[in-house]
DNA sequence: TCACTATCTGAAGAAAGCTTCAGGTTTACA
DNA sequence: TGTAAACCTGAAGCTTTCTTCAGATAGTGA
């Protein structure tokens, strides 16, 4: 691993090429040289840092992932104890504007996300979604707590696929601007529905 | 291209033989040797109905895709007129039904549907989807016009993405019994708070 | 400055995959 | 039944890619 301050420099470029060439060329041609190359280095030292190729793919797409989840984890709890809009507008902008800061990447990491289907990754990030929205929805009386569970999926599954949709869309600002008012007028209603119907 | 019987059944063996690879071994390990070995043929055969590997995929997948937007456009036309709740119910209960039917085609299929990002296969389908939304939101007069499209955006988005999610969750029937339910509850409020918003 | 460690290089071995094509088999139909 | 068209075969050429490793360079601490 890497201890001197070149070679932190040195993984930090592969991350960056391993992106760049996702965008230039796509996963399927994706090659160890081709991301070395990119990265200004040579692909023997590419596999200094990773063990093979897969390893390296996996290890962006995991930060990547991570870092965007622990934004939606931050956003609920400081949210816990709000209103439901409150918490609705807090965590659907936070996911958004995060989303924003790093589009292309991951657009682009949508790519080789199947691949790790079978490793479970995304399921395990997913897992953390829920439960940080879970935990936020049960700070209020107004979800019943038998609902909370399902509620949370709903959130997140809604919240996560209208905005990659929206983003595969190559969607304009003022797109994501219009979905997020929209999402959160859904969700609301969503919640409110829920509170209401027991 | 076939005009034989047998050739006819070569290419649909072909076809499954593709999403039975995908299951058993996954996008990067799908070879044509192995594709046409599973098929029961040789790959030379192949060649004989797709001028290469991109192309076959892309062929199963839009094959796929294209049936699975044919049963939502039905349910759609099917509902032009109705009440918003029973729009929703319609258009959700079909399209959850539909990809039950093929479920681990869909789930396989998400693996290879990213490498014609570029092509714009998803676009246009999605394209479809959200049109055959917009034209029956326009049916009834409860909807404000100028928020059709948009909603018509959130409709499509928020059922293909919490589908996709639970699907991916490997969930029991039973889960997707309450998605359903749930996904109903959230359409409904959503759109009937775009109607009284207003 | 010296020696030791960290880091980097890139040619080349080895494996794997795509695609072709010359020749064989089956079917249609006159 | 004979022949042309349709269909199938699979070994092998060709390319691409992954990964290794022996040797070079750069930093660090004494």
């Amino acid at each position: 691993m890497p201890v001197q301050e070149r070679s932190i420099d040195t993984v930090q470029s592969i991350h960056e090429a391993t992106i760049q060439v996702l965008l230039q060329v796509g996963s399927e041609k994706l090659t160890t040289v081709r991301v070395a190359e990119r990265a200004g280095v040579s692909v023997g030292t590419m596999y200094q840092y990773y063990p093979n190729k897969q390893a390296l793919l996996y290890t962006v797409l995991e930060e990547h992932l991570t870092a965007l989840m622990e934004e939606v984890e931050r956003a609920c709890r400081g949210s816990a104890g709000a209103e439901v809009a409150a918490m609705v507008e807090n965590v659907v902008s936070a996911f958004i504007q995060a989303k924003l800061r790093v589009r292309q990447k991951s657009l682009v990491l949508y790519e080789v996300s199947p691949q790790f289907r079978q490793d479970g990754l995304m399921k395990r990030i997913a897992k953390r979604g829920r439960q940080a929205i879970a935990a936020m929805l049960r700070s209020t009386k107004a979800i019943p707590p038998e609902e909370v569970e399902f509620a949370s999926l709903m959130f997140y599954s809604t919240l996560t696929g209208t905005v990659a949709t929206v983003l595969a869309k190559g969607a304009p600002a003022s797109m994501l601007e219009a979905a997020r008012r929209h999402l959160i007028v859904m969700l609301t209603a969503y919640l409110t529905a829920l509170s209401t119907e027991s």
